[in-house]
DNA sequence: GCCAACGTTGGC
DNA sequence: GCCAACGTTGGC
C-alpha cells in the first residue's frame, strides 16, 4: 500500500464538502497536469491512502485522510463540453485525463498547517515534495516514514 | 529541438 | 493582488 498527497482548493472542494456527501466518496477529477495524470492512471492503487491537502486558502495544510476505493479510469468531465474541465483533445477512445475515486477516512481534529510541516523541512520532512520550492504538483507521493511522521503531528 | 511568450499555481 | 516558479504552446 502506498501513500499520496492530494491537493484541493477548499473554495472548490474541501474536506467538509467530501464529508457532506452521502457516501463520503468522490471522483478526484479535474487534474490537468501530465505528471499528476500519470500517477492517477498508473501508480495509485485501490487501498492506497492519501492526505487531503487544502491549498490556495488562508490556512494551507493537511486536513485529513482519504482512501482510494477505485484506481485510475478516464476523467468524464473532460468529455463534457459544458463542464469547466472540458478538454476537446481528450476523446472517449483516447482519454487524456484520469481520476481515482476516494473515500473519506477521517477529517483531522485540526489542520496540520504548511507552516508546521516546514518546521521539519530540514529533518524528518526534508524530502516531502510539497515543501520543495516552486512545487505545483497536485498529486505527489509520500513515503511511509513521512506519512507516519505527519500523522503523529496531529 | 529550441526557446520566448503565455497561462496557471499557490503562498503570501 | 502580487509574483516566483513552473508547465505548455507554437513559431522557427
Amino acid at each position: 500500500m502506498n501513500h499520496w498527497l492530494l491537493k484541493s482548493e477548499p473554495d472548490t472542494f474541501s474536506i467538509d464538502d467530501l464529508a457532506a456527501l452521502p457516501k463520503k466518496t468522490t471522483s478526484w477529477d479535474g487534474v490537468r497536469n501530465y505528471q499528476a495524470r500519470n500517477m492517477l492512471r498508473d501508480s495509485i492503487k485501490k487501498g492506497d491512502s492519501a492526505f487531503f491537502y487544502h491549498s490556495s486558502c488562508p490556512v494551507p495544510g493537511v486536513a485529513g485522510i482519504v482512501s482510494v476505493v477505485k484506481a485510475g479510469y478516464p476523467d468524464a468531465t473532460a468529455f463534457d463540453p459544458k463542464h469547466d474541465y472540458f478538454d476537446a483533445d481528450s476523446r472517449i477512445d483516447a482519454p487524456r485525463w484520469y481520476v481515482v475515486d476516494v473515500k473519506l477516512v477521517r477529517k483531522f481534529t485540526r489542520i496540520i498547517t504548511l507552516d508546521e510541516l516546514r518546521e521539519y523541512a530540514g529533518s524528518a520532512l526534508k524530502d516531502l515534495l510539497i515543501l520543495r520550492r516552486g512545487n505545483r504538483l497536485s498529486v505527489t507521493p509520500v513515503t511511509k516514514k513521512e506519512w507516519d511522521f505527519i500523522l503523529a503531528m496531529e
